[in-house]
DNA sequence: CGCGATAGTTGACAAAATCAACTATTGGCA
DNA sequence: TGCCAATAGTTGATTTTGTCAACTATCGCG
């Protein structure tokens, strides 16, 4: 689709910004006695497996010449040493410890620069920034990112202090602004969080939270109902992480859980409308047993209840 | 706020990724007789009032010397024109119709770049993206823009969906990182924001949320405790808004409410080693009137009531 | 007036980048 | 097998880009 003027001025004008701010922190190579294109190709020595320098060209859209100087100074200084390959037109490059030690200021530049520019900006600020980033390599289709997406690259963990309300916040929003519901619904979810918290089990029990990029993108919950029913309790899929399948692997994981801990059963409670999750509890065998119609969080709803059989 | 090492890695794999894409798109001097940094004037001398070649040189970032020199090329080739201004040290420059001519394809082709750049991008991923850029460029926002936030400080809201899980959010994490509580302080602000929300009372309670910059950075809560007497509940300022006197702010909002209320006296609950609250509360005329050993959140503590007589 | 600051220019250089020619290999194919 | 185009990397020559410091002309101000 053709972007509107507006909308290529908006673009200009971002570019225009970015390539003044990504100037002014360079790279971390000021002050040291490296020029931006070199403190580039270390940064791919280090960040690389025994590379070629047409890799390294390829990857920098550097002249190749120009970039084969600057590796000739890099072996002068004992930077870098080569192996012949297979091929034996070309050499595979590695940085020798005098080149980790030569690349490690630069790296803790470059990372003190970002630390500069960010120290100012508050939590929420900081947040939305990186989320703004890479929202915008998502959209330029930045390979890394896409593959990181394709090879679902997030991490899950167990909970931390600042989770539950953070899972509590993402619930009351996201329902707000999905669908409606009002705070009660946010209170609810309080309510079964700190429950989880007073009463956690570990044995029985368990939190997973997922994280992606150091940011939290869902959660889950299984907690125990009884000897053998185990319940599962707020799945959550932040907006910007639909579509990689963490929904299914969050129910995976509950199922997997349950069964090492001996459950017989997994219920849930869930609202007919919300029909992504729905869709998640049917592909991974969960069936409907109970309906009941109810006013609740400002609405009104049909609320279901799921289980799934373990044997 | 010091970001995360994960923060840092996805901001410098950002600006990596960016400053190939600007590279690439070459600011659409590319094919054209312009280097980058001439392109740059000209398009600089193009959207400004008779610049003189300081503000040029200032806004790019350019050495004096170095955009001498160009402008003279410029100059020779009867792209600009100067005129002496009343300072007869500085010129204004100004592009002459042929400066407008060189200028027109190269304008074009930086759209072209932009526009080849989006047009794979569907509705939502372009407002997305612009969005994204946004959010960026105000994060980052001029020194100006980010004085002038300073001065307005902070605004008062009541709460909406979302807040009670942020309120319990960074309960959690920020009293996990300076004190050390465990997770069952956090379980303990759960119950109390569900209760709140659960029972809420708007005539006789409130909560104020504050904000700067759309970012929640305090909170404060009063609740009915009985008939005359009102309980002030979790009061939270954040690191980076202290010292703005928004503490303060806040137990004054809440001694307002509950006088109009008809409440005879404000009691709360904190614990002694929380100095900084505790000074808020003395300033404001509170006196602590009981202490209790208790072991809580993994803690061994003392917890104080303290209260303020209204009339 | 005189002095320090500012705007802009210039020369001398250094660094960065480009281009094209060149060697040494490799892999494919008749 | 031997030939040839393609690939990896190197090198020389050159241009472009950027930096530094010295210099002139003007301004603002006590």
């Amino acid at each position: 689709m053709r972007p509107s003027k507006a909308r290529t001025a908006a673009v200009r004008a971002f570019n225009r910004f970015y390539t003044r701010r990504i100037g002014a922190l360079g790279e971390g190579h000021l002050g040291s006695p490296f020029s931006l294109a070199g403190a580039r190709v270390l940064y791919e020595l280090a960040h690389r497996e025994r590379p070629t320098a047409s890799e390294i060209a390829d990857a920098l859209e550097l002249d190749r010449g120009y970039l084969s100087r600057t590796l000739r100074a890099f072996k002068k200084r004992g930077f870098i040493a080569t192996e012949a390959g297979e091929d034996r037109r070309r050499s595979h490059l590695r940085l020798t410890p005098a080149g980790k030690r030569a690349f490690a200021p630069l790296d803790r530049g470059a990372r003190d620069a970002i630390i500069t520019m960010f120290q100012p900006l508050g939590e929420t600020a900081q947040r939305r920034t990186i989320a703004a980033m890479r929202a915008i390599r998502e959209a330029f289709g930045d390979p890394t990112v896409v593959a990181s997406n394709r090879r679902n690259l997030f991490t899950l963990r167990a909970h931390r202090p600042g989770d539950m309300g953070w899972v509590i916040h993402r619930h009351g929003v996201l329902y707000f602004q999905e669908w409606g519901y009002d705070e009660t619904m946010e209170a609810l979810i309080a309510t079964i969080a700190a429950e989880f918290i007073q009463n956690f089990n570990p044995v029985r029990e368990c939190c997973w939270i997922a994280e992606r990029d150091g940011e939290i993108i869902g959660s889950i919950f299984v907690v125990e109902k009884s000897k053998t029913v185990a319940k599962l309790r707020l799945l959550l899929v932040e907006p910007t992480a639909r579509g990689l399948g963490l929904g299914g692997r969050l129910v995976d994981e509950v199922i997997q859980f349950s069964k090492k801990a001996g459950y017989k059963k997994i219920v849930l409670w869930t609202q007919s409308e919300l029909t992504a999750a729905r869709a998640i509890y049917e592909k991974k065998g969960f069936n409907c047993i109970a309906e009941e119609k109810h006013h609740s969080f400002g609405k009104d709803l049909v609320a279901e209840t799921w289980e799934l059989c373990l044997t």
